[in-house]
DNA sequence: TTAAACATACCGACTAGTTGGTTTGTTTAA
DNA sequence: TTAAACAAACCAACTAGTCGGTATGTTTAA
């Protein structure tokens, strides 16, 4: 077996990770990647042609994460429920649970880290992090569309719009979380987006 | 008294800000700015002590804006409503109506910007970023006690956090509207926040 | 079995250009 | 005349990226 580099290139993409959601992807210099991970420039660029390929290569892991924790809590909240409502109200309850034990600030998004420095990137990486919001927005309103087939909403909304305010509450909430070093805030934030969904469809006591 | 450099530094200020909305702080090199602001670098170096105080300057400005923003919304949704329930959907209401005409992405908060690079500034401009947050919170919040008084919420909520759901609101928003370049997503994820709180404190039909 | 040929992983000095910041001097208006 | 407002040349440190070389394996053919 050849020696495995994939040890070598995971650490150079966990210590770059690490290092540009705290201090962005422009002032994390090869340099200070390397230094965090331990190894050379050789090394470095051996695996990463340039740096704009080790930021492709951190949002296309990123976003494969991503993919696999949409689906994995999509799949137990279907598991748990037959309803469509309450396979929704369960989801959101599996994100905010996640939350609620953090001692500290989630480290924070990538997406939202590239989104403030957009201009840096080629089309390549834009497209991972598009596609995968709208993955989030087609997995949700699909969702949102059987709900509001079953329970006519008290208000007219947007099936899409309401899938894209998971998202929005994620990336808004990590925001005032780091800003304000309160580890709560993401999980009440998502407390409240489920608190929405279930005055909106809930059926009125009679 | 000598040539007024205040058109200078509103310039510079200007070009930096949008600069760093579309890249980020760490490369909006003082270069760069210079150049967008067609002045040279013995102009910023005179108004500017550091770069870092280029960032302070631009968060204290960006923050009094806001401060006057939310004044001006709250009196207006004060002057409009004696109830508080309706002074807030008229607040909020209002806020989404200044989101609803844009035909292209709002620029991004320098908030948001600040936060994903954090680690690169100083105590004094975090706590400008802070105490603006804390604010809204502040100003939102206390809001929000008055409603719960008159009308009991249908579901037991902190009123700070339903006061922070604003901003996460935003800054949520901000991000998905840039990443995919949908000018109508600010406006649209208000609407929501309006909804829920209109959901939320409803008087129940008899 | 063995050794030559090859492939991958890695090292670290080097370069051309950029960075924030300084220095020295000039222009402008009171 | 004076002091703020600006210009332009300059600097040391840092930037991403290159390149020749080495270390450690695998494959191939006799």
């Amino acid at each position: 077996m050849p020696r495995d580099g994939t040890i070598t290139r995971t650490t150079i993409m966990d210590s770059a990770q690490s290092l540009i959601l705290g201090q962005g992807f422009s002032a994390t210099s090869v340099d200070k990647v390397i230094e965090q991970a331990g190894i050379t420039k050789g090394a470095f660029f051996h695996h990463f042609k340039t740096k704009a390929d080790l930021a492709l290569a951190l949002v296309e892991r990123y976003a494969n994460l991503d993919q696999a924790h949409l689906d994995m809590n999509l799949v137990r909240a279907e598991e748990l429920a037959r309803d469509p409502l309450q396979q929704m109200l369960i989801f959101i309850g599996l994100l905010k649970e996640e939350m609620a034990g953090l001692t500290e600030p989630f480290p924070g998004c990538l997406y939202a880290s590239f989104c403030y420095e957009a201009q840096l990137f080629d089309d390549n990486t834009h497209t991972v992090i598009q596609n995968m919001m709208l993955e989030w927005r087609r997995r949700l309103s699909s969702k949102f569309v059987d709900i509001i087939d079953l329970y006519p909403p008290k208000l007219d909304i947007a099936p899409e719009s309401l899938a894209d305010m998971a998202l929005v509450i994620y990336e808004g909430a990590f925001i005032l979380s780091k800003t304000l070093k309160e580890p709560v805030t993401t999980a009440e934030q998502l407390g409240h987006y489920r608190n929405y969904v279930e005055l909106l469809f809930e059926t009125p006591a009679e």
